[in-house]
DNA sequence: CGGTATATTGAAGTCGGTCAAACCCGGTGG
DNA sequence: CCACCGGGTTTGACCGACTTCAATATACCG
């Protein structure tokens, strides 16, 4: 089922993050060799490797038994769930400098699926020897709870009942500011690497509904939008209708020099 | 701000929990004295003290520092946030045995604040002397972390967009599924101790909508509903509307003997 | 080039929200 | 004991946002 191609040159990487900006660089083996750290205050338990995995890819079905985490270095991640009914439930979207699987900690197996929406290299973690680290050091702890919360709040601000256009606007912004943070894409832009489609669902939206959305952010100029990327004219607006969203901070919206 | 009354026998009790039922009745020092478990296995550290709090008290608020843990033993704790808008989001409920508090596991203070939506006692658990324990404990955390998940899946379920039949069947089954559990409550009997304005708005409904849901339900006969008390008639119907939204067991249904 | 999947646009329908009125029930005071 | 409040709840009528269905347009890929 896992589409994996063991030559990560065979395939395009359009987003590659850094290793130093990677949240996880210091754990990272490779990265820490690399760099000369040295010390022995963290043990290292990130494997520094990069399976590929082509757009439709699985890093992980629901239900597999949960042995690593994993960190995304480019590309995108989605992870879902299908309810009774058969319904696709996107629960989030993963970027380079992203962790994903954490959904786990709680059953010993994965509870969603995760997927690639574009050509994706992931690095894995160990969550055996995450688990000793953790052991040793305290404040590890802490900064895995800090990761799971993020996804708690996107989570819990998207639950919210907010209109198509508010929930749009939270997510484009979102994006941006999290492309930006790992230092991927430019000042102004957002790269859209995920379908309508999958948007769409993650916002419980219709389809038609997030295209009509993104039309009228359009005619309004709030953005200018071709294909999988598109360009914020107006970060001030739609910091507006973002804003109650809770999910994006009004720093975006300065951004604009940088 | 705290309504706190010293005298417990001053409240009405209308749904005390037992200890033996509570979730984390093994860690509570009065409970282990009075059984005479004397093994020195898990350190003790929840306080067998219930401070009363009448209904519209705080148990603390968002941003106050975070301290302690809650557990409930009678009545029934609301927890929410206000948005930029100023709009009350109720984020979940909590029946006696029900643990509260964790959301501010991630950032040293609650992110929401909890309320009493009935005459409650509550316990407490000092998180300091719980992390204590933890640390000699590890089989604690994976026990807290399957806590947290509770609150994480319904969280997540009722982000799913179902109509409003689903997420209030969704509601009432899973409610009672609780009130069987910590043996409040008769088979087939849910009481809502909370009102409807309440339970509408974690639902993402209109206080009328949830009437009007309610209303319908019972002209279906699949529920017969008095005020704070409802008696659900048909399961069967009721879980087959529940069930996508996937928080209800389909146990549920054959409990009717109970 | 075609052929397929994805995106967009339009028209009609539906679910839930909003506004307003009636109702119910516990509490208060005559 | 009963009249009178006042909140929460219920019910009805209307409206608007999003969905659905259908058609068209555009991109992608051999």
């Amino acid at each position: 089922m896992m589409k994996s191609i063991k030559n990560p040159e065979s395939q395009p990487k359009c987003n590659v993050i850094g290793c130093e900006n990677c949240g996880v660089g210091d754990l990272c083996a490779r990265y820490r060799a690399e760099t000369h750290q040295t010390d022995n205050q963290v043990e290292v338990v990130l494997q520094h490797y990069h399976p590929v995995t082509e757009t439709g890819g699985h890093i992980y079905w629901a239900g597999d038994k949960f042995e690593q985490l994993y960190a995304v270095r480019s590309g995108c991640v989605k992870t879902y769930t299908v309810d009774a009914e058969g319904n696709e439930r996107i629960r989030g979207f993963y970027l380079p400098g992203d962790m994903l699987g954490f959904d786990a900690l709680y059953s010993d197996e994965y509870t969603s699926s995760a997927c690639a929406v574009a050509p994706t290299e992931v690095c894995s973690i160990s969550y055996a020897q995450l688990s000793k680290a953790v052991a040793s050091q305290p404040h590890l702890q802490q900064r895995l709870l800090r990761l799971m919360s993020k996804d708690l709040a996107t989570a819990m601000a998207l639950a919210g009942d907010y209109t198509a256009e508010q929930r749009m606007a939270a997510f484009l912004l979102h994006l941006y500011e999290r492309e930006l943070q790992g230092h991927i894409g430019d000042a102004g832009h957002v790269s859209l690497l995920m379908p309508r489609r999958d948007i769409a669902n993650f916002l419980r939206l219709a389809p038609e509904t997030a295209s009509r959305v993104l039309s009228r952010f359009q005619k309004q100029g709030l953005i200018r939008s071709s294909q999988r990327s598109l360009e914020l004219l107006n970060l001030t607006a739609l910091w507006q209708l973002a804003q109650s969203v809770g999910i994006v901070s009004e720093q975006i919206v300065r951004i604009k020099a940088a």
